[in-house]
DNA sequence: AGCAGGTGTTTTACTTGTAAAAGATTATCT
DNA sequence: AGATAATCTTTTACAAGTAAAACACCTGCT
């Protein structure tokens, strides 16, 4: 149980129960040896299998579980930041900012950021009301502007990245080193494929 | 460059450029052997090690990359099902009623779904108006309600969902089957942590 | 100089999600 | 029975994102 086939989250909430496929085993090669882990992901691919025996749900398996364990993560990240009054999107502003070391331009960030033009000047309006970001205008093309971390800003970050990453570590000690090593450079291949070809062939 | 930490996207900009930490090679464990990846949260990570070298960012390696997959995942994703004329949240929805293969309550399609109470009732406001769902009321209690696919909606999924799998296939296909095989093993051993308890290590 | 067109940013109108309260009904306790 | 608490769903008020248009400014052509 995820959702139509594995996707999303954002509650946090109980897993339901669900499909009485249990006669079917969970295969075994997708189960791994200790932690009988049996994720709702792959409920969900069993139950697509009993209704549509004739559909390939291999690529489940694999987005699916992405999908729903970046909801899950973001949901349980969100809690750091959280304490610090800051929601993700903007902590995202204000870490382009940190971690460039330089002004950056709203495209810039809005490009950094992966988010509309539109939503990075919202977020530079609230965070500019905190006193957390400073705005100049370029002196040669006035349409631009240069966006920098104040003073009290970079501390915020600064302040809340450490426990980010702690609380991040903690999130990921149920697997080990070297498992962590192997799935980040999976999901780089991963990622380098998704980012290579941006538009993607189209169905 | 994705964001703040790694996370996150929805655009489709291509990627800015850069730190200028080349002289500092990608570390060999993380860039496999042939498709030269180097995604943009390797990059970000890289950035974060210029000006923070005090932090470990370890963890970002495998939750920026995840939480940047999903982002361009579900982007790609999208296309199928938007030709369907659905969003992803509504395909949730009819295809949680589709493979559960009986009628649920709307509190039951939102722990399925994952979504709030609130969404659902929206989505199945739409939906309903649409043709594609109906809904009975419980004889015995009269609070809970009865969710159940069309015809309409059914032969809509099962329209559809040939077309988001083949798509998805298409997705996954710069990665060969057996690491496809190995990510999703792992990313199921991730899922089952983070699912084991939803009520995480508070930080 | 003057204007057509491009670029950087913001605004507008709208969609969708959420949290919290409200509504309606059922379960429990005395 | 009657009151109190719990449960299911919807409503309300609001936050935040998006696409498209609007602004404001720059560039290059004539």
């Amino acid at each position: 149980m995820t959702t139509a086939d594995g996707r999303r989250a954002a509650d946090g909430d109980p897993k339901p129960d669900g499909d009485p496929a249990s006669d079917r085993a969970a295969p075994a090669d997708t189960a791994p040896a200790d932690t009988a882990p049996v994720d709702t992901v792959a409920a969900v691919v069993r139950q697509w299998e009993m209704v549509r025996p004739d559909l390939d749900t291999g690529p489940m398996e694999v987005i699916g579980r992405v999908n729903r364990c970046a909801a899950l993560l973001q949901q349980a990240e969100d809690a750091p930041l959280r304490r610090a009054g800051l929601t993700r999107p903007e902590f995202d502003v204000l870490g382009t900012l940190r971690r460039t070391g330089h002004e950056l331009t709203p495209s810039e960030i809005a490009r950094e950021t992966f988010s509309s033009g539109a939503a990075v000047t919202k977020r530079l309006k609230q965070l500019t009301e905190r006193g957390l970001v400073e705005r100049r205008g370029d002196t040669r093309d006035r349409r631009v502007a240069h966006v920098r971390l104040t003073d009290e800003g970079r501390d915020l970050v600064d302040g809340v990245l450490p426990d980010q990453l702690a609380y991040e570590t903690r999130v990921l000690s149920g697997i080990d080193r070297e498992r962590q090593h192997e799935l980040a450079r999976l999901l780089g291949e991963l990622l380098g494929q998704l980012e290579g070809r941006l538009r993607l062939p189209r169905a």
